[in-house]
DNA sequence: CACTTGACCTGTCCGC
DNA sequence: TGCGGACAGGTCAAGT
């Protein structure tokens, strides 16, 4: 589910809302979702105040004013939820968010604050996990070691992109902006997205991209990840933010799920197929392989 | 090593 | 309505 934008989007929510709070408690019963042993979690977690809430890539990372830190993935389903209260729901209240009472069957781990307020970790498909281990180890564990630089930084340019995607020079460009240790952040959509603004064919050998197309892509990439930022991201089915609300950015989506449709350049209907076993979406007038 | 495929899960949608 | 199959935004491990 979330790339980029989504957790950036869920980060910006949280870290407005959870700093300063106590953690009074937490739950999980899905090993998968939160392997390490409970008492270690509950002794380590239950007393702690929370610091600040960050992201490395797609990882939320929930630093605690302890030693200690929260990282999640949240995969394809997962959603981070905070609630300051169940009993306004399933009432209709005008700013109720858009599910309904938690816990309910999807929720893996539910963290209590002091002040009565919780934060529901739910993931339908168990891809996702959350994890507590010591701050020290978070830069070594080994998704982060390999990751590759966060796009949006103002340092990341057309040139550091290129060098990384001559690393695999034969390979088609999408799974190579899809793999995090060349860039980190992008997903399916914003793969899409970016290779129609730049006229490449997602099955488009990196080597056969010349300097001004990477130049283009580059800026591209930029570009739709910062208008999902401001859109508040994309959701398709799962993704909600840390207050539980959709985000509108698929509004403005050129290609993404616009299959059938006519692209807005140049009139032709849009086509939607399978690459490297992903959904992929393109024009086909504009966007041809160059062999 | 570079590259591709399948597995991990659950829910939903589509065609028969 | 029921049932089987395909599909879903991400990463890994295992295969070639």
């Amino acid at each position: 589910m979330p790339e980029l934008p989504e957790v950036e989007t869920i980060v910006r929510g949280l870290d407005k809302l959870l700093p300063g709070k106590t953690i009074t408690g937490i739950d999980f019963n899905t090993p998968k979702s939160f392997p390490n042993a409970e008492e270690d979690v509950k002794k380590f977690l239950v007393g702690s105040k929370i610091a600040k809430v960050k992201r490395r890539g797609k990882v939320i990372i929930i630093d605690l004013s302890t030693d200690y830190t929260l990282i999640t993935h949240l995969k394809m389903t997962g959603q981070l939820i905070y609630r300051s209260s169940n009993k306004n729901f399933g009432g209709g209240h005008p700013t109720d968010s858009l599910v309904g009472k938690l816990p309910d069957r999807s929720t893996r781990v539910v963290v209590d604050f002091n002040d009565k307020t919780q934060l529901f970790f739910n993931d339908q498909r168990k891809f996702g996990w959350m994890r507590l281990l010591p701050t020290i180890e978070v830069p070594n564990i080994d998704f982060f070691k390999k990751l590759g630089p966060e796009p949006l930084e103002s340092s990341f340019n057309w040139q550091d992109l290129d060098k990384r995607l001559q690393r695999r020079k034969n390979s088609s460009i999408k799974p190579v902006l899809l793999d995090q240790t060349i860039v980190a952040g992008i997903g399916n959509i914003y793969a899409d997205e970016s290779l129609w603004m730049s006229k490449i064919h997602p099955a488009t050998q990196v080597n056969r991209l010349t300097k001004n197309k990477i130049k283009e892509l580059h800026s591209n990439i930029k570009a739709v990840l910062s208008l999902s930022i401001e859109k508040g991201g994309s959701t398709d089915r799962n993704y909600l933010n840390a207050e539980g609300k959709k985000g509108s950015y698929l509004e403005f989506a050129n290609v993404f799920r616009k299959d059938g449709q006519p692209c807005v350049r140049c009139g032709t209907i849009m086509i939607k197929f399978k690459l490297f076993g992903r959904g992929t979406h393109i024009c086909p007038k504009e966007q041809k392989i160059v062999i």
